[in-house]
RNA sequence: GCACCGGUAGCUCAGCUGGAUAGAGCAUCAGACUACGAAUCUGAGGGUCGGAGGUUCGAAUCCUUCCCGGUGCACCA
């Protein structure tokens, strides 16, 4: 049970019965009441601004209207203390069993634990990584990638349906010169000497895609023109480089569900239709849009364009949807694709994007909403740059050709685990700053390294139990435990702590922000390397008293809950608990 | 010039979509191991929340306007 939402529930059903007796006015908004967790827990449990929010409205003033919602809850069973605090806030402080009834919970729901109903099932698409398909990924892409996947497990935990997308990018210019980057190396298979022109990708992990071709077509692609060899070239080095995504992705332990092909748009005729969607609303028209203002580019000419009225919809200018020459921009696809996700029945699209995309939020926004008559809501989510150290000192990149910082080196040096975590503690709209060494330190700076620490340390407690000779350990001998026993202030603290886990994990879904998670298993290990280390000063809360089977069975289940709730964190993150260090 | 994102303790950052006396880690200082792993913990000091206005019962949070830093600014993708 969520008890954050169960008294939200309890408050409203307090207001209603308010309102029926005619003491407030019928049919008041509390869309903006909330039960929280207050900021000083001396404070109480609970903390309602209902009389607050309310007053107003219901002409009544605050701590009035207060008392009034105070006597009320008093009667609920399970409150214990009621107090009105500074300007009308209504302070509740609860029995500990209802606290303590979480441990059991959480026991039955392993690491399923935190998980809600609160999307109820609606269908969410989450577009991330879209890296393009012109080699290997590298440490640019993996925020982004760790950060979209993230956000996906989230919405799934609070019961979304969430569909994985990636976005193709295989039909602009850069495909053409990923062809004929592949095509040289083909002529080097054939045993040409090579030089590789400026402009073209350089990377060794084209060689492979030569050898294929040359295995597949022998020296026939040579003899013809490029008219003739630069499709066939093209998607099978496409089709090669999109199997070395999935696999650097996969290093990261990220799937997508849908590889959506922005090629396949243009050749079903989506983008046509979506373009005379916009012209049958009369969003599009030619003009000629004004020279940019930032650094004067030379070759700038006025032209007139096909262009579409995004400034309608809160833009700053309109976007061109045809180049001079008459081809697709990049954008008019893209309007097609989005399109295309709203149809497949998504009224919820997120996309997450790296920092340099962000002056183009506003004409997608603009184009979701102009096609869909604003039944979608669309959220993008930039992640702002990746600054690499090593030992504090800014890591060097080398501009040099081909010569780049892969996602695999990364993970190949500090781990998959560690990777994912790390991208995860700061918002996403904040740069972050990734230190090789700092990483891997096992120290309390080291967020990674300290909750999964606390996890470790719990399971080497569970592993002295089994050799103290408790018998059963069980998730359902410790459900069974008696739970009264656990008493001490720090051990409520844990427990509390547990019961704002659903709560925090929703309110990180409803926000898009899974980094919330990375801080809230801070907390929690925190809470719990602090109950360890009082048991070293105070024997008689160590988790293991041998002449007392009760006490270290109702410690072992609270212990034990702690650690699925960390495990149940940690998987929404994307990284497996440790259960030792080493 | 414009847009977007940042600006919170000496440093790195949280701050639960407007709540109470603004919180953590590092660093500094003072303490806790004959150990369920001290790889940890307890405590102390440290703040004009970039500046100035405004909105209201109440602002780090919303609005306006400046300042500083980052990112991006026709047809690229």
């Amino acid at each position: 049970m969520n008890i954050f939402r169960h008294f939200e529930e309890r408050v409203e059903a307090a207001l209603a019965s308010l309102a029926a007796e005619g003491a407030l006015p019928a049919g008041l908004d509390t869309s903006r009441v909330a039960v929280e967790p207050p900021r000083d827990p001396s404070h109480g449990d609970l903390s309602t601004n209902a009389a607050m929010v309310l007053a107003k409205p219901a002409g009544l003033n605050p701590r009035a209207l207060a008392e009034k919602l105070a006597a009320k809850l008093k009667a609920e069973p399970s409150v214990t203390e009621v107090a009105i605090a500074g300007p009308g806030f209504i302070n509740l402080r609860l029995n500990d069993d209802i606290w303590r009834a979480g441990i059991p919970e959480i026991l039955r729901a392993g690491v399923g634990a935190g998980s809600s109903d609160l999307g109820a099932g609606e269908a969410v698409n989450v577009e991330y990584v879209s890296a393009n398909p012109t080699g290997p990924m590298h440490v640019g892409h993996v925020r982004g990638a760790v950060f979209g996947d993230a956000l996906a497990n989230l919405l799934e935990k609070v019961g979304y349906r969430v569909c994985r997308e990636y976005y193709i990018n295989d039909a602009g210019g850069q495909i053409e010169v990923l062809a004929r980057s592949a095509f040289l190396r083909y002529r080097e298979a054939l045993g040409e000497t090579i030089t590789i022109p400026e402009g073209l990708y350089p990377g060794d992990y084209l060689k492979p895609v030569g050898q294929a071709l040359k295995a597949e077509h022998g020296p026939a692609l040579a003899q013809m023109d490029e008219a003739q060899w630069l499709p066939i070239v093209r998607d099978t080095a496409i089709d090669a480089m999109m199997e070395l995504i999935r696999g650097d992705l996969s290093v990261l332990g990220i799937t997508h569900e849908v590889f959506y092909s922005e090629r396949a748009l243009h050749k079903s005729g989506a983008v046509e239709k979506t373009l005379k969607l916009l012209e049958d609303k009369g969003l599009i028209y030619t003009g000629v849009l004004e020279a940019p203002k930032g650094e004067q580019s030379d070759d700038w000419e006025a032209r007139p364009q096909t262009l579409f009225r995004s400034t309608q919809f809160g833009d700053d200018t309109d976007r061109a949807l045809k180049k001079s020459d008459g081809s697709w921009t990049y954008f008019a696809p893209d309007i097609a694709y989005h399109l295309d996700k709203y149809n497949r029945g998504y009224r919820t699209l997120i996309d997450v994007w790296g920092a340099d995309h962000s002056g183009y939020i506003k004409r997608v926004k603009a184009a979701v909403a102009a096609v869909t008559d604003g039944k979608a809501e669309i959220d993008v989510k930039v992640c702002q740059l990746v600054r690499l150290f090593r030992n504090g000192e800014p890591f060097k990149m080398s501009k040099r050709a081909g010569d780049f910082i892969t996602l695999r080196d990364v993970v190949d040096e500090v781990g998959k685990g560690v990777t994912r975590f790390m991208m995860l503690t700061r918002k996403n709209d904040a740069p972050l700053d990734f230190d090789f060494a700092k990483v891997m330190e096992q120290s309390r700076d080291n967020p990674v390294f300290y909750v999964q620490y606390a996890h470790a340390r719990i399971h080497s407690v569970l592993r002295n139990a089994k050799e103290a000779g408790v018998a059963d350990l069980s998730d359902g001998a410790l459900a069974g435990a008696d739970l009264s026993l656990l008493k001490d202030e720090a051990e409520l603290g844990l427990i509390k702590l547990m019961g704002a886990f659903t709560r925090s994990v929703e309110q990180a879904a409803l926000a898009h922000e899974p980094h919330r998670i990375a801080f809230y298993l801070y907390d929690l290990a925190s809470a719990f390397h602090g109950l360890w280390n009082k048991g070293k000063d105070e024997p008689g809360l160590r988790f293991i008293i041998a002449e007392d089977r009760n006490v270290t069975l109702a410690r072992l289940a609270l212990i034990r809950a702690a650690a699925y709730v960390i495990a149940a964190g940690l998987e929404i993150l994307g990284v497996e608990p440790a259960e030792e260090m080493r």
